[in-house]
RNA sequence: GGGGGAAUUCCCGAGUGGCCAAAGGGGACAGACUGUAAAUCUGCUGUCAAUGACUUCGGUGGUUCGAAUCCACCUUCCCCCA
């Protein structure tokens, strides 16, 4: 089985120009292909850790990757998948993300002599002059064509600024660019880049007279057809400091029934044939597989140890025990109590559990809160500076702990 | 450049002088049921020293006893004409 057939076997080949060649080309090892990261976040995503796992997987197949860090390209941003416009960054920001995306890129895949290259389109599109490039570029871009791309499409009604509009030409100009001075011949990127992407090879095509290709990855849908990798607090980070391991950990815990399968199967590197045995999981023993999802994962973003101190902590948080080892805390001191307590709303708010003490009361009230395994009866309740010495261990719901503890 | 319309709470969306902290839906959160899943039902969803008070309907001023609602200007967006 060639590394093709393997992206395909695990859903996550979404759409490719040319079947055959590329599935030549790959799996000889043939191909120099890029992926695109615009610095839009200070920290990559799950959605970027697909990216980056397929890279990989392409590498491992002998293949060469070209990691493209969009500094340029992220002072025009893009509206695929947008409703609306992209707020404006700041020169400073976009380096500072760049900065941020190569330290965390790093520990995914390896850079170096014969191995994967950085490049950054800001080194090439930051120095465009206005009229070379609509003379040269512009000219084999079609107006008509571009406003049919499902991109600009969906925002023909909300509206859509004439620099958004030019992301497809940047875009198409990396491509452009890279085939020529890095011999790179394939783009690979999320589904929603698929229009971006085809202005690329067709750039190639018209300039150069030469084929270059294109490949999707599909995009991770939960069984709502929502993308996952999204919370209500927003996306979930591989930055620790944004989204703890053990938060991290839990979101896969926590996946549908529906999706679990599918989950492992493009995102863990677990061979193909163990996750067939796993495909006849049935009920309670699916939740087996999602720790397997959830330990596997966090491994792969967090390293062996932090995967292994999550899953006990979310052991010891629902299977029983009451180890409070790698519970996330909150440190508490002397200024927070008066006359030597704390009230339950305020401390659910110190911990970050409530937003508001109106949140924190409506909590209490409907009986969501319990602390050290005890439901908390009243919003009058107190905790004493003798008990917050131990420890608080606090619970919100079924599924969030945490603990609080007076700075001695 | 000319004309017409729009902006409401996390999102969609009602509200055209007092009965408005603002209908309805979605989402989120909590309870019951469960498997840390889904579905379902219930509650809840501006803040606070909480039968009350305070802040919020794009922004800034104004009219009025009283403004999400009326007026002026500004900002952003949409539609039509060029």
């Amino acid at each position: 089985m060639g590394i093709y057939e393997e992206l395909q076997a695990r859903g996550l080949i979404a759409q490719v120009t040319n079947e055959p060649e590329i599935r030549e080309l790959v799996n000889h090892g043939k191909a120099t292909f890029y992926i695109g990261f615009d610095p839009t976040a200070d920290s990559l995503h799950v959605g970027h850790f697909m990216a980056l796992c397929l890279m990989k997987r392409l590498q491992m197949a002998g293949n060469r990757p070209v990691v493209l860090i969009g500094g340029g390209t992220g002072y025009v941003g893009d509206p695929s998948g947008r409703s609306d416009l992209r707020s404006m960054m700041t020169p400073e920001i976009i380096q500072h993300n760049c900065d941020c995306f190569k330290k965390q890129m790093e520990r995914f895949i390896e850079f170096g002599e014969g191995k994967a290259i950085m490049v950054n389109n800001a080194d090439w599109l930051l120095k465009l002059n206005y009229i070379d490039l609509l003379r040269e570029i512009g000219c084999c871009f079609s107006v008509n064509n571009m406003l049919r791309c499902e991109c600009y499409k969906q925002r023909m009604e909300k509206g859509l600024s004439f620099l958004e509009f030019n992301y497809m030409i940047m875009q198409s100009y990396d491509f452009y660019y890279l085939f020529q001075h890095y011999g790179c011949n394939m783009q690979v990127g999320g589904d929603d880049q698929w229009s971006n992407m085809l202005g690329g090879t067709e750039l190639i095509r018209r300039k150069l007279g030469k084929d270059a290709h294109a490949m999707t990855i599909t995009l991770l849908m939960n069984s709502e057809g929502k993308k996952m990798g999204k919370t209500a607090s927003g996306a979930v980070w591989l930055d620790p400091n944004k989204t703890s391991p053990f938060e991290f950990f839990q979101y896969w815990r926590n996946v549908g029934d529906q999706d679990v399968l599918k989950c492992i199967r493009m995102l863990t590197f677990l061979p193909l044939e163990e996750i067939d045995k796993m495909a006849g999981w049935e009920g309670s023993q699916l939740n087996q597989a999602k720790e397997i999802l959830a330990y596997e994962l966090t491994k792969l973003v967090h390293g062996e140890e932090e995967a292994q101190k999550a899953k006990t902590a979310s052991h010891a948080l629902f299977v029983g025990g009451g180890d409070d080892e790698n519970m996330p805390a909150t440190e508490l001191t002397d200024a927070q109590l008066a006359d030597g307590s704390i009230g339950v709303l305020e401390l659910l708010v110190a911990c970050g559990l409530a937003a508001s003490k109106s949140e924190a009361r409506r909590l209490v009230q409907q009986g969501g809160v319990f602390a050290d395994g005890e439901k908390v009866a009243s919003i009058d309740a107190a905790f004493p500076a003798e008990k917050l010495r131990i420890g608080v261990k606090l619970r919100k719901g079924k599924k969030v702990f945490h603990k609080a503890v007076l700075k001695a």
